[in-house]
DNA sequence: GGCGTGCGTTAGCCTCGGCTAAAGCGCTTC
DNA sequence: GAAGCGCTTTAGCCGAGGCTAACGCACGCC
């Protein structure tokens, strides 16, 4: 058994992100969010599956077995805890901090990782608002939905805000389109495409392009007779 | 050219810690330094040479370019700031941090090296006591003299602590040797290999073994009409 | 001045994690 | 039922950075 090398350890993270419930992915999927051949892929499947982190039924797409999936969810705390830190601690931008953790989460020590999450009073979210699982890489559920989705009318508070193309989260966050903010839907124009939207007191008209990255919790309707 | 990678920026700290001046450096030397064998030392040296960052007489050992020295106080720098964060800021034992400096410093990038050290107030000596070179790779010279060299009598001023093994430093740390510390040399029983010292008021009965890894300023000579 | 010895180099091989080219499986379509 | 097509796998290769075994240079010793 190797140690979980870098490469292994992204094998498995990419499995995690396509398919956090566990279904079967492609090979082909697994190459294109991992930016690297087909073969490739089904070469590391080979090894990852000897060693019991994936099981690869041949032409039938990878999936992780429940010790690949606890390795990877480790993967998925160390990257949102170093997020968080990059963020409240160096005080870096968190439209920028994904490359850095990205490189960080497979370098750093156990030890140094505990004592970063320490200093931050042990975080239960990340800065773009992800869940971070805990040290057993137990992860809450919770279900959101995407901004594009909402009705005209809508209410509801930003709560996750999807790893992205980098402008496009500076452009939100310039606009308010941040984990916390108020948003209302003041009119949605289908056949335009157009999401005319209320943040934090501000009017926002964009398209839907991408807008399915930013996760929102829906404010209890306000029935007429509000009972509560 | 490829990118500095892992290996070769260690090829290259080993080359400067073996000889920050610049003298030529055995093949078996640095095999010994990095726990590699002979032939995979001149096989990277062969590299290295081709990319100009250490020049290689056949048989006559090794040393660094300019260009290679500019990289090996690079590392110098990432691998002391990195320590001073761990111990400053994370609160780890400085006894204990060496490991975790040395795979960080080839993996974290410029820019949150530079957070970093911004945070912390751009520190010029880590916890060790070793003096941090500057962004330019300029770095302070001073004198020290080993402790195990004061004459009996003498007063001096703890100024670094070279990495050792981590019981010996924790050892050290206990009886109260560390940077900034005051010691006198009580007596010297040259003989028995026996140095008793008063450091910070206590007193302490050591060999010499080891005892060159700290390093002291003297105190200037207390002379009879004392002037000053 | 010849010889042994030790260090350095050369030769050849390995693993990891990539790649391209080519082959093959299986599904769809006629 | 044959052909076509797309995705996956196999085959064979590469470079980085290791390794061992074997060779060779140079120096010290007699």
């Amino acid at each position: 058994m190797s140690p979980l090398t870098r490469s292994r350890q992204d094998y498995l993270k990419a499995l995690y992100a396509l398919a956090p419930a566990g279904e079967a992915v492609p090979t082909s999927r697994l190459a294109a969010r991992l930016g690297v051949s087909a073969p490739s892929v089904t070469n590391m499947l080979g090894r990852l599956a000897e060693e019991r982190l994936v099981s690869h039924a041949p032409r039938a797409g990878a999936r992780l077995t429940p010790l690949g999936r606890r390795a990877a969810l480790g993967m998925v705390r160390r990257h949102r805890i170093l997020e968080t830190f990059l963020v409240k601690v160096l005080g870096l931008d968190w439209t920028e901090v994904h490359d850095d953790a990205e490189v960080l989460e497979h370098h750093i020590s156990d030890r140094a990782l505990a004592a970063i999450d320490r200093l931050m009073g042990h975080p239960d979210e990340d800065p773009h608002g992800h869940l971070i699982p805990d040290a057993k890489g137990r992860l809450a559920r919770r279900a959101l939905t995407p901004l594009a989705a909402l009705p005209r009318g809508a209410r509801a508070t930003v709560r996750e805000i999807r790893d992205a193309d980098g402008r496009r989260m500076a452009r939100w966050k310039e606009v308010g389109l941040v984990p916390g903010a108020e948003v209302r839907v003041r009119e949605v124009r289908a056949l335009d495409d157009v999401f005319e939207l209320e943040v934090a007191g501000r009017r926002v008209v964009t398209g839907s392009e991408g807008l399915d990255g930013v996760l929102v919790q829906p404010a209890r309707v306000e029935s007429h007779g509000a009972r509560s």
